[in-house]
DNA sequence: GGCAAGTGCTACAAAATACGTAGCAAAAAT
DNA sequence: ATTTTTGCTACGTATTTTGTAGCACTTGCC
């Protein structure tokens, strides 16, 4: 058998990677982390800053990023991100910026 | 009208970036790039990492990850990331501890 | 009060995407 | 030469996303 890249790999991806990345691996997920950077903003707000994304799908969303603990919503101020979500958000604030300079 | 959270953003988000976010919020993408982190896999490998990953979206992602200049194919070794595939995995290694960290 | 506008959210059919399994042609190993 | 392994395609099914319409409720205003 051949050697080196057949083999079982030594160190397994963690469960708990597997399913953030499965999280995040959805559409429009990190997207509204990104767009609650700076401010909260309402369902509707949410929805016109990712391009008009559907209700149905943010809705979706929403309920995720809140059984994550990244977001709340506010009675009269609508979504924003928990201390959690900021935390993440300034993690993935380099991704960004390597987006920038890596894709027209 | 209510004021603040209605106003349009004075700092929308770039195209550049909505790019990459929906090129990594398709299902596997991220994940693949973390599974190549450390070593080259080849095509039946990868997917083995992936959870047995449908080879037809497992070939779907190589070809988006290839497009964008992230991984690259080296004909009798697999696949593996290129510079810029690893200047990403760098910045998303902290996501990964994130990860870790707030899931069970 | 009453009315208009804005709100979060649901419904539903259509399109896109992912899944799961089977299997093929070419290369590699034996 | 035969077996194994490889990257990859096909295809029917299930799930997800899309796009549009609209409902029930609150909010602002006269």
């Amino acid at each position: 058998m051949a050697k080196g890249i057949q083999t079982i790999r030594e160190t397994q991806t963690s469960a708990g990677l597997a399913q953030a990345l499965d999280h995040f691996g959805r559409r429009w997920a990190l997207r509204v982390i990104w767009e609650l950077r700076s401010e909260a903003l309402n369902f509707r707000a949410l929805r016109a800053a990712c391009d008009g994304i559907s209700p149905a799908v943010m809705q979706a969303r929403l309920h995720q990023l809140r059984d994550l603990g990244l977001i709340e919503q506010i009675p009269g101020l609508g979504y924003r991100l928990t201390a959690a979500g900021e935390q993440l958000f300034r993690i993935m604030a380099p991704l960004a910026e390597w987006a920038e300079s890596h894709l027209e």
